[in-house]
DNA sequence: TGATGATAATAAGCATGCTCACTAAAAGTC
DNA sequence: GACTTTTAGTGAGCATGCTTATTATCATCA
């Protein structure tokens, strides 16, 4: 409802926003904020292979397969072949990468003071538990068919 | 932080799978999310121009004008000449658009039901409500260039 | 061991968002 | 009235997300 508009498309628009600023920061730096989130999960999960980096980032294993296409290009990431299964990458950041997670780390904190502006620190942080709470419902819908509930009994 | 989420990775997470969820919904009936929105602005204001209706939902014109092509296609809009400016059109919705406004928001409010499963009444206004914050926070933020503010005095 | 099924990665194709650049028309100004 | 600036709309090209389908490999079990 566009006269008041409801919370799933001001959380879109918020996003959208967030997203938009945090890309006119970083557009030095050669990172988007999305391969900037894999080159954050990663940092903390070398080694990993590919769809489990996709399962913790929660995004499609092709989606994570392009932006890492980008990324290896681009030489932020590196892709090993694994020893023990030749249809899986071992993924590892090049050296190159790290010095850059600091930066973009603090482009995102920059981001987040200017969306923060008024919300005091407890308000933060119950925007995060809400969220988080909302995500995990969403997740849950999402791996059941989208049907009318009320016309399954069972 | 992937080891402690911050709100902006959960907060374009849950709008990822927002969208994900309503699109679930209405495979059926021909419209996406991001239609459905022009659809909805749309019913509240016929007659608008294209740059305005960008403006009311936020988004550049010509990411709505490819938005429009569609919709046009699908016999949803029309563009009608405007008779006192040649460079603008004027939107308006077909007849066979109006059913599905009631459809789309139905699906709308289910998707939310889902998502908001264990927030109160008051949680969701008050979500709202500072989320509203934050985009005001954000468009301000957006217009202005992306550079340390502390570097400059003035 | 040999068929069957699951898993890792990618290909194809679509939708939505952006920036940058352009044309056409309107509006304002000297 | 000619010149400049603003406004409406679009084209090109990129990034990120999805669904669906395919290939190669691994794992299981009869």
């Amino acid at each position: 409802m566009p006269s008041s508009p409801n919370i799933s498309f001001v959380l879109h628009d918020v996003a959208r926003l967030l997203r938009k600023r945090f890309e006119q920061r970083s557009r030095a730096s050669g990172l988007t904020r999305a391969q900037w989130q894999v080159l954050a999960y990663l940092s903390l999960h070398e080694g990993i292979h590919q769809n489990k980096l996709a399962d913790l980032i929660e995004i499609t294993p092709i989606t994570l397969a392009r932006l890492l296409d980008k990324m290896e290009a681009s030489g932020f990431i590196e892709r090993r072949p694994n020893p023990t299964d030749r249809r899986a990458w071992l993924l590892y950041l090049t050296p190159q990468a790290h010095p850059l997670i600091e930066i973009m780390r603090g482009n995102g904190q920059k981001t987040r003071d200017e969306a923060f502006v008024g919300l005091s620190a407890d308000a933060q942080l119950h925007l995060l538990q809400t969220l988080s709470l909302i995500k995990s419902n969403l997740l849950t819908a999402c791996a059941q068919p989208a049907v009318d509930r009320e016309k399954i009994h069972g």
